[in-house]
DNA sequence: CACTATATAGACTGTTCAGTCTAATCCGGG
DNA sequence: CCCGGATTAGACTGAACAGTCTATATAGTG
């Protein structure tokens, strides 16, 4: 049972796996196990559990980046989507755990945490408001600071509910096209042109 | 320097320090030095390291909470007052960690994690709910779902900006009373009667 | 003074864990 | 067939840590 560079994938993914799950507290006996791998395998292709840990943080922060590019129809159109996809990926069993593992290791690693949320949410945050810029520039919503909009939407589209799934409680259900529909109507009255 | 019950609540300061600080990593011994009090003079007071975090948790829990009770101003006058309030104590240093401890360990003890988010966070949105609820029989709100309206409410006062203090990132300087201001009237124009 | 409750320093146990090391095994390429 | 790189199981080290235990000291009370 040679896979060579396989290894690499099985015991990348499984710490995906087990990171998500335990946050950093996961040991590395949880991960090889889950791998199917022995020890030493883990350090031939990893230098240290740290360093594994980073890469599957960052490998998360990409994974809920939507892309805002390519905006071809109306604001609101455009608003719709993006909010649909953001949800999906923010709200999701996995973005909820990534979240709330790099939360958790904010005060061991602030440097990946920050930086984690700078490329992550926080970029989609100036990308969301360079584009509420350019509509307020054509009139079609109210003159106001443009991040401010942006911060109020993204908070909306994943404020509340996300401290929910944060903490274990449930989200009542509802209709998701629903609800995006909601959240984008409500922020577009909220910074209506006058 | 025998002090008898008044080591309890150094020990219990001191624990909510480095329980803020470090999570629940932080180790019985950082603790009882902190306290500047020895080993057994902790297991006197408290039955092990789980059931003090639990009670300095329970504690955070009602130091966020915000009176809404009592308001005999005008919608929007109450409004203000309680998200002033409830920033102060969300978006604070202690209340950003307490959060964070408390997300953290969400997966250890999901128990706790879940009751304090519903005499929490999920209680203060039941409240509030209540409150747009007879906004909107008043015709001061639109008829809306009173719920949907406090979760919008609630994620705008502390949903991007925690994210930021949450992962070690700073907010741009601004004004308190005025992002308080804007949000609040963002809000009332989103909810408006038609 | 003596008694009791509490405090103290520090040793000790048992466990968990990250990371290293060893010796044996497997497998593909020359 | 043999060699070299990767893999395996498992032992081992050193450290951290929760919780217990012992022996001693201190302070208030009768």
């Amino acid at each position: 049972m040679n896979m060579n560079a396989n290894n690499r994938d099985r015991l990348f993914s499984a710490a995906v796996e087990v990171f998500l799950e335990h946050g950093y507290d996961a040991s590395v006996d949880m991960i090889i196990s889950r791998a199917g791998v022995a020890r030493q395998t883990f350090y031939n292709h990893f230098q240290n559990k740290e360093s594994l840990f980073a890469e599957v943080m960052r490998n998360c922060v990409g994974d809920i980046l939507v892309p805002l590019t390519g905006n071809s129809g109306d604001l609101r159109t455009t608003l719709k989507k993006f909010a649909t996809t953001y949800r999906e990926r923010a709200l999701c069993p996995a973005g909820v755990a990534g979240y709330r593992t790099m939360v958790g290791q904010a005060q061991r690693f602030p440097e990946l945490t920050r930086e984690a949320f700078e490329s992550g949410i926080g970029y989609m945050v100036g990308i969301l408001a360079e584009l509420l810029r350019k509509a307020m520039a054509r009139g079609e919503l109210r003159q106001d600071d443009p991040m401010f909009a942006a911060e109020m939407l993204m908070s909306m589209l994943a404020g509340l509910e996300r401290s929910r799934l944060l903490m274990g409680a449930v989200n009542p259900p509802c209709d998701e096209a629903t609800r995006v529909e909601n959240i984008v109507e409500g922020f577009l009255r909220m910074f209506a042109a006058r």
